[in-house]
RNA sequence: GUGAUUGUAGCUCAGUUGGUUAGAGCACUGGUUUGUGGUGCCGGGGGUCGUGGGUUCGAGUCCCAUCAGUCACCCCA
């Protein structure tokens, strides 16, 4: 057998017990989070039948989706001509896909079981995602989503609810300085509309959300070449010039649309500032565009400003998401958290608990087959007791034994030989101080609880 | 898909204007009273220098190609 070098496939990752108990740190936390606002977890296959997931995410995103091939001879069933490429002879031997979000999937859901769903309903999902791009700092090709949704009511306390539950999460991970920003697709529609740029509106979204990136030179540059007139520029001048929502209101004034996304925004707003937030800021921002197209209202996205990583959470309303999967007139909001981002920030800025490497507290030295035999009840009493204990399992050098130990983190070893056997007292080394006392059971049980 | 950058031990790296048997730290392992770790001391294993060509008396070092990683763009969490 030839060797075969342990490497990863691009943007894949594995999880050491170190990463994973501070990554099973934020998902508690946002779990226990989602659960306290009732919404109830669900969960999707890894892969859909590729047609669920094509043009749901524009052209970019159909390129990034991972495609799994047909098993069995694909080829043989195959027809190739002259005109045969890789686009065409894909659609025949790809049937699924990895799923490249939660939304997507979560709509299919909704639609294939709309008879036994009650509306509202409010679920989370926490789920690794898959695609296909270049990985880079903060950016793999799979990470996981944690997402909260509430379909089928068009009510905006759902917004107001979402943006709250941001806040309770950042704040139970101490993450400070966090900004969740707030806009509206209507608001972005009623600007477009001014500046009459309504068949360039991706176009113009797409370069405005780059602004605090390349400055807004760059973004008209952008915008001209994509065919949007210089003589619009003094209408987005006087919208990105507002500083607070109010200054809206004369500039949509004019717009059937804006006034509503106007109205929409107002009310998330204004609930929030009645109710307060606990740590992270709400700022309206006319930038905030977000790329996935199925938004229709309310857009958040929350920043950790402390850390240069890209947002760290995203989310919005989604009008007619389901009807694609022939599930009408059903109104949906939605939050996602950035897990791999949230770890990023959390590890840059030191936040996680000092004592987050869950371990064994007591271990039992091997001393041999009787010793061994000997201990198992006591480690069956520890246990009991909700003392995580673990028995070496091997007879080696004391050595060895201590050695594991003290790598593992462990706090009191246990030696049990000839002696203790007899007298049933037992050794308890403290691996902290060295100091070695002797005890029974009960009194070590009622020491270590 | 586009561009930049890097590739030497399991990991982090050193390796001078090309010159003999390619080094260090960490990790692993053996010894230092065979019932005692984390700190000390002594020893040991481990590298086709990413891969394939080329230049040269001689290549880890120079040239070309290729592969892989990283970063940035597009897009996005």
């Amino acid at each position: 057998m030839s060797n075969t070098k342990p490497t990863l496939p691009k943007g894949m990752r594995d999880f050491g017990s170190e990463v994973m108990f501070r990554r099973n740190f934020i998902f508690e936390t946002i779990k226990k989070t989602f659960e306290c606002y009732g919404y109830a977890p669900i969960e999707t296959p890894t892969m859909e039948n590729i047609q669920t997931l094509t043009g749901k995410y524009g052209d970019e995103g159909d390129r990034l989706i991972f495609k799994v091939l047909n098993s069995g001879d694909y080829l043989s069933k195959a027809q190739f001509d002259e005109n045969t490429d890789s686009k065409s002879l894909t659609k025949q031997i790809v049937e699924k896909a990895l799923r490249y979000d939660l939304t997507v999937p979560f709509a299919r859901f909704v639609s294939q079981n709309r008879n036994d769903i009650i509306f509202p309903f409010k679920r989370y999902q926490m789920q690794n995602v898959w695609r296909a791009d270049r990985p880079q700092k903060g950016r793999y090709r799979e990470f996981y989503q944690c997402d909260a949704d509430v379909i089928g009511t068009d009510s905006l306390l759902c917004e107001v609810e979402l943006v709250q539950l941001y806040d309770d999460v950042f704040t139970k991970l101490q993450i400070p300085n966090v900004d969740i920003c707030i806009n509206n697709r209507n608001i972005l529609s009623a600007m477009v509309e001014l500046m009459g740029a309504t068949d360039f509106f991706d176009e113009v979204v797409i370069a405005l959300d780059k602004l605090d990136k390349i400055g807004l030179a760059k973004v008209k540059e952008e915008m001209e070449s994509k065919g949007v007139k210089k003589d619009a520029f003094s209408i987005l001048d006087a919208f990105l010039n507002t500083k607070n929502v109010g200054d809206l209101s004369s500039l949509l004034e004019k717009s059937l649309i804006g006034g509503k996304g106007l109205e929409e925004l107002q009310f998330v707003m204004n609930n929030v500032k009645k109710i307060g937030l606990q740590s992270a800021n709400l700022i309206f921002d006319v930038t905030l565009a977000r790329g996935l197209n199925y938004y229709t209202g309310c857009i958040l996205e929350v920043k950790a400003n402390d850390v240069a990583i890209g947002s760290i959470g995203g989310g919005g309303r989604y009008d007619d998401l389901t009807s694609i999967f022939g599930l009408k007139d059903v109104s949906g909001v939605g939050i996602s958290f950035g897990i791999d981002r949230i770890y990023i920030v959390m590890k840059e800025l030191g936040l996680f608990p000092d004592n987050i490497d869950v371990c064994t507290k007591v271990m039992f030295a091997n001393f041999g087959e009787q010793e061994a035999a000997f201990c198992l009840p006591l480690l069956k009493q520890l246990r009991a007791a909700g003392i995580s204990a673990e028995l070496f399992p091997s007879k080696t050098k004391m050595k060895k034994q201590m050695t594991y130990a003290n790598n593992k983190g462990v706090q009191f070893v246990i030696m049990v030989g000839k002696d203790e056997m007899e007298s049933a007292i037992l050794s308890v080394k403290n691996m902290d101080s060295g100091e070695q006392s002797n005890m029974n059971v009960t009194d070590l049980i009622k020491e270590l609880s």
